[in-house]
RNA sequence: GCCCCCAUGGUCUAGCGGUUAGGACACAGCCCUUUCAAGGCUAUAACUCGGGUUCGAGUCCCGAUGGGGGCACCA
């Protein structure tokens, strides 16, 4: 059975990284008919931030990851809130003393130094509380000192682990510090708190970033000490910038819901976060939450970091537009439009701009100009390929406005028909007729739909309107 | 500083001892076309460097270089 679990602390907002892991999990999981947790680990009270936890469960729904076991739904593993575990983790990390692996350290927190004070690291130095006997133990607990709980380090020797993408890892284990499991407030480290609810929660996979990789052996050796079966470890690569530096949210680089608010859809940004890091091993790169869950394979996951790309981020929410269904797209485009455009046929406005759009915010800039006829300049009636030039733009503009006046019917065809007769009649190539309507129509060098999707969108009033000030300036 | 990991075009990647090193984004050009977009075609562009192993290395081994990560009573 496989379980796998998406355990992020509540510090404020899903960062990319955060996405790519809960999808990887989500994936493995639902790939394989297993459950899939989410945890939430709360165990720093310093940072925690009361709003994040609905940020959490908004970009989770938001994403389509949904999760089997949670804090609001239980699978009789539960609480699945850390801070509401407290007990289970004091009574594990005294197991864990009793089993010789772990120790109280009455060391303050300042006797030594912080890590940003240390100017290089200099090897790790075992804790005196270590060689405490158990009577000056209660000698200290006697005085009313509050101890932490540190892991106990063998002294020699070395600590491997098989991960699934970076295969045997091995660590000295002189490398390893004798990291607090229970802080002096109550609450257990993550160190700590994985393992005992990984195991709790029966975590077949756990899926995580690299950035654990070189800690994984401390876990493994309380699992080790408890006698647990370890987990499957799955360490995914670093998401990077473009520049190659760390993604990060004080550099200015986007969360999933800054990305949802700068226009980009949920489902393009989950297909591009999934190929980060992840390939199906041929060259399709659209997917669907439910295409990924089938392609998904824990086998093909990469080991080296990727650097997150705008460009082709926005490109492939292009296909993900592209591939919606009109409807869909015309919901989605909704409220991207003015107040004004509303007056306008906005279904068709939205099958006109629907492959043009690459983010759902271009939507306003793109269709402003159907409300109010941007100022411009006389010189965009003149265009080599469709071989035009002020004077002949004139001459068509003045010919076609009592031409459209008496049209007996103002739609998309009728008016493509009227227009190509009227240049076949007169010799123009079909372009010279076009581009000074679309250019009046329009004020603009380059339009969302021709001139006679925008006459027929603008309507007869306005467009007679739009025509009679092009060849105004034309004339003037 | 110590430890761990990584290394194919600018970017994401395929490759798993014998390939004209494939695809995608971006860029440039052409075609299509009532502008633009979309679509089609074409072009430019990569195996970090040394040593091995092998008849033969992008692919295996070692080293160097470069990049990243870890070394908290943070996760």
């Amino acid at each position: 059975m496989f379980r796998t679990r998406f355990a992020p602390s509540p510090t404020g907002y899903m960062h990319i990284g955060n996405l790519r892991t809960a999808l990887y999990a989500y994936l493995l999981a639902k790939k394989h008919q297993g459950v899939f947790i989410l945890r939430i680990e709360d165990t720093d009270q310093s940072r925690n931030v009361p709003a994040a936890l609905a940020a959490i469960y908004n970009g989770l729904a938001l994403a389509g990851i949904t999760y089997d076991e949670g804090p609001d739904k239980d699978g009789g593993k539960g609480p699945y809130v850390q801070s509401q575990r407290l007990p289970i983790y004091r009574k594990y990390a005294e197991e864990l003393i009793t089993r010789g692996a772990a120790y109280y350290c009455f060391c303050q927190k300042d006797d030594k130094p912080e890590p940003e004070d240390q100017p290089a690291h200099p090897d790790i130095t075992r804790d005196p509380c270590r060689l405490l006997t158990q009577a000056e133990v209660q000698a200290r607990f006697a005085r009313g000192l509050t101890p932490v709980i540190r892991q106990r380090i063998p002294e020699g020797g070395s600590t491997s682990f098989d991960d699934h993408v970076y295969g045997r890892i091995s660590i000295e284990n002189a490398q390893l510090d004798d990291q607090v499991l229970l802080k002096s407030d109550g609450f257990p480290t993550y160190n700590f708190a994985n393992v005992v609810d990984d195991h709790l929660m029966e975590i077949s996979h756990v899926i995580r970033g690299q950035e654990y990789l070189s800690s994984t052996p401390k876990y493994n050796l309380l699992y080790q000490a408890f006698g647990w079966q370890i987990p499957e470890y799955i360490h995914l690569p670093l998401i990077l910038r473009e520049d190659g530096a760390k993604l990060s949210k004080r550099a200015g680089d986007p969360s999933f819901e800054d990305l949802v608010n700068m226009g980009y859809l949920p489902e393009a940004i989950v297909n591009y976060v999934a190929l980060l890091g992840w390939s199906p091993g041929n060259d399709r790169e659209f997917f669907t939450m439910q295409d990924l869950i089938e392609a998904f394979d824990m086998d093909r996951i990469g080991k080296s970091s990727a650097a997150f790309s705008m460009e082709k981020l926005t490109w492939l929410n292009g296909e993900h537009i592209r591939a919606m269904d009109p409807a869909a797209f015309h919901q989605a485009a909704s409220r991207y439009y003015a107040a004004e455009i509303q007056k306008l046929d906005t279904e068709k406005i939205s099958r006109l701009i629907q492959i043009r759009v690459e983010k759902l915010t271009d939507i306003p800039a793109m269709t402003s100009f159907l409300v109010e006829l941007p100022e411009y300049s006389v010189e965009l009636f003149e265009n080599q390929k469709s071989k035009t030039t002020l004077a002949s733009s004139a001459q068509v503009l003045s010919a076609v406005i009592p031409l459209l006046g008496t049209l007996e019917s103002w739609d998309n065809g009728s008016l493509f028909a009227a227009l190509k007769e009227f240049a076949s009649a007169q010799g123009y190539k079909i372009g010279t007729v076009m581009w000074p309507i679309r250019t009046a129509l329009s004020g603009l060098p380059a339009s969302p739909g021709g001139a006679t999707e925008l006459a027929d969108l603008l309507g007869r009033q306005e467009t007679l309107r739009r025509l009679t000030i092009g060849l105004e300036k034309l004339e003037s």
